[in-house]
Formats: C-alpha cells, sequence, structure tokens
DNA sequence: GCGAAAGCTGACCACATGGTCAAGAATCAG
DNA sequence: CTGATTCTTGACCATGTGGTCAGCTTTCGC
C-alpha cells in the first residue's frame, strides 16, 4: 500500500526525502503564485523535475500537499514566537520583533505569498488556527503591550493594532515584491536595503508609540530587583 | 457581430449596463477570492445569475473580463490621487492619505483583494503600470516628502519606504480581512473600529515620523512670505 | 407594424484538471 | 542471492475549463 505517515520529519529513506524537499519547494511556489485552485498538480511536477503520478504518489493529493505546506509555514511563524514579559525592555521586543518577521519575509518570500494568498481567499483552511492558537498568542502578546502601556513606557494604543501594523507592513516585503520592485525599479531587494527598511520600521513604531528610552534595557533590568 | 467597444463607460442600453454591472460585481468577488487562474466563469455566471454564455457575451473573454476590472480599479486608485505641493502641510496631507487609502479598503474591498491577488501572481497585467504611472507618482510624492524633511518639517525618512508603509497598513485591513476577524474575533468591523484604526496609523506615522505640529498649517503657510 | 439590432442560451468542442491503477524498475534488508 | 518493499510512470478516467456558434427571442427606432 505504500502508505505512509506524515506524523514525523526525518522519516522515509534518502530517496523520498529529496524527492519530497524537490515537490514542496516547487508547490510553495506555484501555489503561492496561483493560489489553491489556480495551481496545478502538472505545473508543480514539472517545477519539481518529476512525473505528475509521483508527485500524488508522495503526497496522495492536490489538498493534503497543501496543507503540509501551510503547516510548515506556521511551523516558520511559531519558531519565532519566544515569549516575552512585562519585564522585558518594550523598544527591545518590538525591535527584534520587526526583524524577525521581517527575516521570515526574507528567508521565505514564497512561504510568505502562500499565507498570503490562503487568508486572501478567506482563510478556508486555516480559520481554525487564526481563532485559536493565533488569537491566544496575539492576546497574550497585546496583555504585555497594555501592561507598558500603563507603566508609562509606551503610549497606550491598540496593541493589536500595532500588532497587524507590524504584520502588514513587513509582509509587505514578501507579498507585494512585484509592486516594491516595479516602483523602485530594482531588480531584487539587497541586504543593505532590508536592513535600511527594518530600521525605517522600528524607528517609526518605537518613535510613533512613544516607547521610553530604547537603549536602556541594561539599566532597566538591573534595577527591578532594586526598586 | 454585437461587438462593441469598451472605450467609454456610459455606453450601451440600460439592459447592457445592468448586465455588465451584475456580472463585474460578481466577477471581482470570485477573482478575489481564487486569483486568476484559479476563477471559473461559471462560477461568476452564477453569482451574476446568468447563464456562463451570456458572460461571454457581455465581457468577450476571461482575460478581457479580468483586464476590465483592474483598470476599473486602477480608476478607483487614482481618483484618490490628488496632487499636493511641498507648500502643504505634511501632518494634513498624510493624514488624508492614510484616510482616504483606509476608505479604499473600506468601500472597496473586493477590488482591494483583487489588485493584491494580481500583484501577489506577480503582476503578470500590471507590470507595466506598476513601472510607468504608480512609479512617476511615487517619485513624485517621494520628492515633497524630501522637501519637507529638508526644509525640517519632519524627519528625514525615506519617502519611498513611507508610502510603502502606509499603502501596506491600510491594506491590510481588506487583503487580511480574515485573519484580522479570525484574530479579533468579531463578524465584521464596524465603522467605529475603522476610525479607531484610522486614528492610530495617522498618529503612529506622525509622530514617528516627526512631522511637526500637525494642526499649525494656517501659520506655516502665512508664515513662509514673512521669513 | 416592421425590420434591424441587441440580447439570450443550450449544445458543443478541444483541452486541462485531479486522481487511479497496474505493471514494471530500483532498492534494500537478511 | 532473494524476497519484499519502495519507487516510478504512462495509460486512463470523469469532470471541469474557456470559448464558439447557431438559432432563438426581445427590444427599439421609425
Amino acid at each position: 500500500m505504500a502508505k505512509v505517515d506524515n506524523t514525523s520529519e526525518q522519516e522515509g529513506g534518502a530517496i523520498r526525502r529529496r524527492n519530497e524537499r524537490a515537490i514542496l519547494a516547487a508547490a510553495e511556489r506555484v501555489f503561492a503564485r496561483h493560489g489553491y485552485r489556480g495551481a496545478s498538480l502538472q505545473e508543480i511536477a514539472e517545477q519539481a523535475g518529476l512525473p505528475k503520478s509521483n508527485v500524488l504518489y508522495y503526497m496522495g493529493s492536490k489538498r493534503k500537499l497543501y496543507v503540509r505546506l501551510l503547516e510548515r509555514m506556521m511551523e516558520r511563524w511559531n519558531a519565532m514566537l519566544d515569549d516575552i514579559s512585562p519585564e522585558d525592555d518594550p523598544a527591545e521586543v518590538l525591535s527584534a520583533f520587526i526583524r524577525s518577521k521581517m527575516q521570515l519575509s526574507r528567508t521565505h518570500p514564497e512561504g510568505s505569498r502562500l499565507f498570503a494568498s490562503e487568508i486572501l481567499g478567506g482563510a478556508p483552511f486555516l480559520q481554525d488556527y487564526l481563532k485559536g492558537e493565533l488569537r491566544d498568542w496575539v492576546e497574550s502578546r497585546a496583555a504585555v503591550f497594555r501592561e507598558w502601556a500603563d507603566r508609562g513606557l509606551m503610549d497606550p494604543v491598540d496593541p493589536v493594532w500595532l500588532i497587524f501594523l507590524i504584520w502588514s507592513t513587513t509582509q509587505h516585503y514578501a507579498d507585494f515584491e512585484a509592486q516594491v520592485l516595479g516602483i523602485t525599479g530594482r531588480d531584487a531587494l539587497s541586504d543593505q536595503d532590508l536592513e535600511e527598511i527594518t530600521e525605517f520600521l522600528t524607528r517609526v513604531v518605537i518613535k510613533g508609540c512613544g516607547v521610553k528610552h530604547p537603549a536602556a534595557r541594561a539599566e532597566d533590568s538591573a534595577t527591578l530587583t532594586e526598586r
């Protein structure tokens, strides 16, 4: 029957792993570009350098392949969701937040676009994730932001809108890459551009939300116990 | 032959206008949700309450229908691109900029998503527009922003990144509506929510870019000749 | 009222789609 | 070496796709 349970990551022989990698990479590109419906297994197979039957053999179905890609992307996303506490320095947390999200757009643009395409289509596969895990995560962060505001460490802005601001601005450089390149007249954004943008966003967010003394972390955490 | 040149807007009889409206509205929804390839004329026809043949009769082809929708959206976009000059008050211009873009997301979410889907797919139909008209428009605005920075009316931020920030944050509430609703746990965003978000974004942008006294426009333009 | 133009639409076409399957080829554990 | 498992793939299928077309009805100017 040749069925394989996809529970583990490192399962299967070398051949399987190699082919699955090729398929997943190709599929991510094609799904990102054309959406779930618009993507065709034929095109994915061609970009992976395999016959269509082979794609079905490894992935089972178009739906399973798509879901697997989404899950992989959510894992990447979760990987950067380190917890924070009200004791942390707001400036540093926000800065790290923007930087890591920006790097996700940089290192996995296709995955970002895949995610965007899914949401754009009404999130038929991710609805539960959005209303569950992700919502909880946002709420927990929002609570910390509010605490900071209460302590006078930043302006009392709505934390959720702030998170959306950071998500949208960083995601923009992956999702709207074609627009960014067309308007700036470049072939690609350099590492330097990305660094510049990251600094710009960080600056606007921190200054715009009235975050206090961005470089006073060491003092703060040191004085915490003293007070 | 019953061919019609699409050059003018108000052409055709009442029947034609009514059916075209229904088709365009349905097509905008379907294209926005599934992308160009993923959308089917069958589904568009059903949502418009017409047989598929009728859609082809009015629109000629899937491609022409899609292009027409994009052009309509670009017209809406252009409609809010009133010119600005370095003499204007930065705070007021940026505020109006954010507000009008936010309203576009509000009044035409499907159109916004259609546009997003096109860009996400690499802008195969809009490349020329991006590299031409839109780029020029951005450049002209950027020049004004730089002038403001030179005059000390705002921080010397890169105007292009600032424009992208505004675009992405406002567009977000149309394109990622599913995510926003899922996370906030609402059925829809109210007018009040939108107003709140608009004020938040305006505040962060203006404060974050160090724009001087937002409400001092009259003075400024008055004192300009005196100095 | 009449003729022309516009509107309508089911039947149809070539082609692409996701998916199945059977039969052979390659690999690998013992 | 051998038997079993994994891998490979072309042929095939039902269904859906964008698009054409002929023939019909409706509308409208005169």
